[in-house]
DNA sequence: ATGCCGCATGTAATCGATTACATTTTCATG
DNA sequence: CATGAAAATGTAATCGATTACATGCGGCAT
C-alpha cells in the first residue's frame, strides 16, 4: 500500500504531492482533473485516490496566473442596503454562480475613494468582468476601465453614449403608464416626487410624467414637482410640503420616482389625517418587497429585479467567454404596473375639477 | 529619451516592461513599489515614471501565488436580500475595505450546493479568511473549513461549541427586556411569534420570553406561542391565527422574534380592524430600517447592525494578520430597546386581568 | 522485421510577481 | 589610499498550476 511521504501535512497539498503519491507526473494529475477521458482508467483511479487521500485542491492563484482568468466578476452597486439592488444582486448571483463565477461586490455607498480601489483591482486582473448597476462607469484617477478592455455590462441605470450591453426597463414608457393610470382614474392635479436631478432614472421618469400630462392635455405645474433624492426621508419631507399647502391647492394624486419615497410620504400625510387613497392617490416605482407590505399596499411599477440581474449576468458571461455580446446591445425588460390599494378616483370636490 | 520597446501594447504591462523602460532590474521595480524608502531617489523617480507611462499594475494572481495571500475574505450570509444582513454587510465592508481587503459574498439563499462551492473556493486558497453570519460553519461534502485552518469569525448568530471568535448581542437578555417592557405596561397575556425552531436565535429569544414571564410570575401558555419562520408571510399567517381566536381569548400583547414578522402581523390584524397598539401591543426584534417607517412605528430591540459587522471584521483582520484573536473570544455588543408607537398599556377589560 | 501511427505519459517552459542572496557601489575612517 | 561596512541594485529561485512538445510503447500494414 502506498503511503504519503509526509503524513502530517501542515500546508495544503500541491499537485506535486499528488503526483508523487500516485506515482505519476504532475502533467498527468492536471490532465486527470481537467480532462479525465484522455487518461487511461487505471491511472485515473490511482490519481483520484491520491487526490482524495491528500485532500488536494488546485491553488487558484496559480491557475489564474497561468490561464489568465479569475472566474470572478465585480459588481458595482450604489448601495447594498437598498432592497431594490439586493434583489437585483440575487439574480446576478444565481446566474453567475451556476456558471462557476464568484462575485466581488463593490459597494459604492461610503467613501468615494473606494470606487478607485475597485477599478484598480479590476485593472490588476482581479476580475474577468464588471457589472455596473450604478449609472456610470466607475473611475479611478489614473486608470480607465474601458482602456483596460475588461468586459462591461450595465444594468438598471442606463449609461448614455457607451457601447457595451445595457439591460434596463423602459423608464419613460412605464412612468407614462403610471401617470396615465392616475389620469384614467380621473385625476387632473397630479404631483411628481422626483429623484436627484442628475440621475438618469430621475430624468427618464420625469419625462414619462410630463409626456402623460401632455397627452392628456393637462398643463404641467412646476409647483407640483417636489424635490427628492430616492430616500425615505425625502418622502417624509415631501409629505410635509404637501401638508403645508392649502387643502384646496393640494393635488389629488402623486407619482413618486421610487417606492421608498412614496412610502415615506404616505406615512407622513396619513399621520396628519389624510386618507390614502381617498384624499390622495399614490403611485410608486420599483416594486420593492415592502411596497406590498405597507399600509395601504402601494400601486407601483414593478421592475423585474431578479431578471434584470440575471439577464445582465448572462450577457456578461457571453461577453467574457465568446468575447462578443449577444444579439442586442440594449436590452429592455418588461416592467408592469401593479394595481394595489393606494390609488382610486378622486373625491368629487369643486376645487379639483379639470382645469 | 527612453522609448518603450513596444509602443502599442495590447495586454497589460508587466513588471519586466517597467524594468526595461526604467533601465533597472525587476527587483528594483518591485522594491520601489513596496518600500520606496530603500531605493535611491533618482531611480525611484525613473521607475515611477516608467510605471506611469506603461500604466503598470502588479498582477494580483502572481502576487497572491508568491506571498500566499489573497486580500479577500469570504462572507457567508443567509440571505443578501434581508435588510438586516445588508446593514451588517455595510459594516463589514467599511472595515475590511479600509484595510485593503476585498470581499466575496456567499449568498446562501438558493441551491444548497452553492455552499459547498464556496467552501471549496476557500480551501483552494481563494480567500484569507471567512466571516460567518449564518449560524453554522459552512460545509462541503469533502472538505472542512476548520481543517483548512482558515481564520474564522462568526457574527450575529452564535455557533455553539466552536472556538473561534464570535460577535453577537445578548439575545436572551434583550428578549427578556422586550417582554419585560410589555409586562411593565401591564400586559399579562403576551404571545410570542417564533422563528424556526432549529435556529439558535429563535431558541435564545424564546428563552428570554419565558424568563421574563417566569420572573413576573406569569404562567407560560403554549397556545400563545405561534409558529413562524422570520418571514413577512409568517407574520401575516400568525395575524390570521390571532384573528381566528375569540376576542376575549386574544393576548393583549405580542413579542415577535423579528421585525419582518411583526410588521406582517400588524398589517394583517390592522386590516381586520384591530387597533395597534390599543388592541394589541407589539414588540419586534432587530431594528431594521423599516421598523421605523411602518405604521405605527415599531417598538423593537435595535441591534447594532453596522457595529456587529465592523467588529467581526476587525476581529477577523486581527486573526489573519497576527494569527491570534483579540482578547475576548465571545464579544457581546449592546442592543437597546427602542420605544416607539406599537406598545401601550392594555385596555382595561375584565378578560385581561392578571390570572 | 521495419516503419509508422497514435495513445498515454513525462519533461520542462511558462504565467508575473516577490525576495533571499550575491554583487557592486558608495563613503567614512584609519 | 586602502579597507570594510552600509547602501543600492542585480540575479535567480520560488510560488503551483497548465500545457506545448518530447518520448516511449504497442500494434498494424507492408
Amino acid at each position: 500500500m502506498a503511503k504519503r511521504t509526509r503524513v502530517t501535512r501542515q500546508k495544503a497539498a500541491t499537485i506535486a504531492d499528488v503526483a508523487r503519491l500516485a506515482g505519476v507526473s504532475v502533467a498527468t494529475v492536471s490532465r486527470t482533473l481537467a480532462r479525465p477521458e484522455v487518461v487511461i482508467e487505471e491511472t485515473r483511479i490511482r490519481v483520484l485516490a491520491a487526490v482524495r487521500d491528500t485532500g488536494y485542491m488546485p491553488n487558484i492563484s496559480a491557475r489564474n496566473l497561468r490561464v489568465r482568468k479569475t472566474m470572478v466578476v465585480l459588481v458595482a452597486v450604489p448601495d447594498i442596503a437598498n432592497p431594490f439592488f439586493a434583489e437585483v444582486l440575487q439574480g446576478i448571483d444565481d446566474t453567475l454562480s451556476v456558471a462557476g463565477y464568484g462575485l466581488i461586490i463593490a459597494n459604492l455607498a461610503g467613501p468615494p475613494e473606494k470606487e478607485a480601489r475597485y477599478v484598480d483591482l479590476v485593472c490588476a486582473g482581479q476580475a474577468d468582468g464588471v457589472l455596473l448597476l450604478c449609472g456610470h462607469v466607475i473611475r479611478s484617477p489614473d486608470r480607465d476601465l474601458r482602456e483596460a478592455r475588461v468586459p462591461l455590462v450595465a444594468a438598471c441605470e442606463y449609461i448614455p453614449r457607451e457601447n457595451f450591453p445595457q439591460v434596463t426597463i423602459d423608464n419613460v414608457g412605464t412612468a407614462r403608464e403610471a401617470v396615465g393610470h392616475l389620469i384614467e382614474l380621473g385625476h387632473a392635479s397630479i404631483a411628481y416626487l422626483s429623484g436627484p436631478k442628475s440621475n438618469i432614472l430621475e430624468q427618464q421618469r420625469l419625462e414619462g410624467y410630463l409626456q402623460a400630462l401632455r397627452e392628456a392635455g393637462i398643463a404641467a405645474d412646476a409647483g407640483l414637482i417636489l424635490p427628492g433624492d430616492f430616500t425615505f426621508r425625502a418622502g417624509v419631507e415631501a409629505g410635509r410640503a404637501l401638508l403645508a399647502l392649502e387643502p384646496v391647492a393640494r393635488p389629488t394624486a402623486l407619482f413618486a420616482a421610487n417606492d421608498e419615497m412614496a412610502i415615506g410620504l404616505i406615512k407622513t400625510v396619513h399621520a396628519a389625517g389624510l386618507q390614502i387613497p381617498d384624499d390622495l392617490s399614490v403611485v410608486g416605482f420599483d416594486g420593492i418587497a415592502y411596497a406590498d407590505y405597507c399600509e395601504p399596499t402601494l400601486t407601483t411599477i414593478v421592475q423585474p429585479r431578479r431578471d434584470l440581474g440575471a439577464t445582465a449576468a448572462a450577457e456578461l458571461i457571453a461577453l467574457m467567454t465568446t468575447g462578443k455580446a449577444g444579439l442586442r446591445k440594449d436590452i429592455n425588460l418588461p416592467a408592469t404596473l401593479a394595481l394595489r390599494d393606494s390609488t382610486r378616483p378622486p373625491r368629487k370636490r369643486p376645487g379639483h375639477l379639470r382645469s
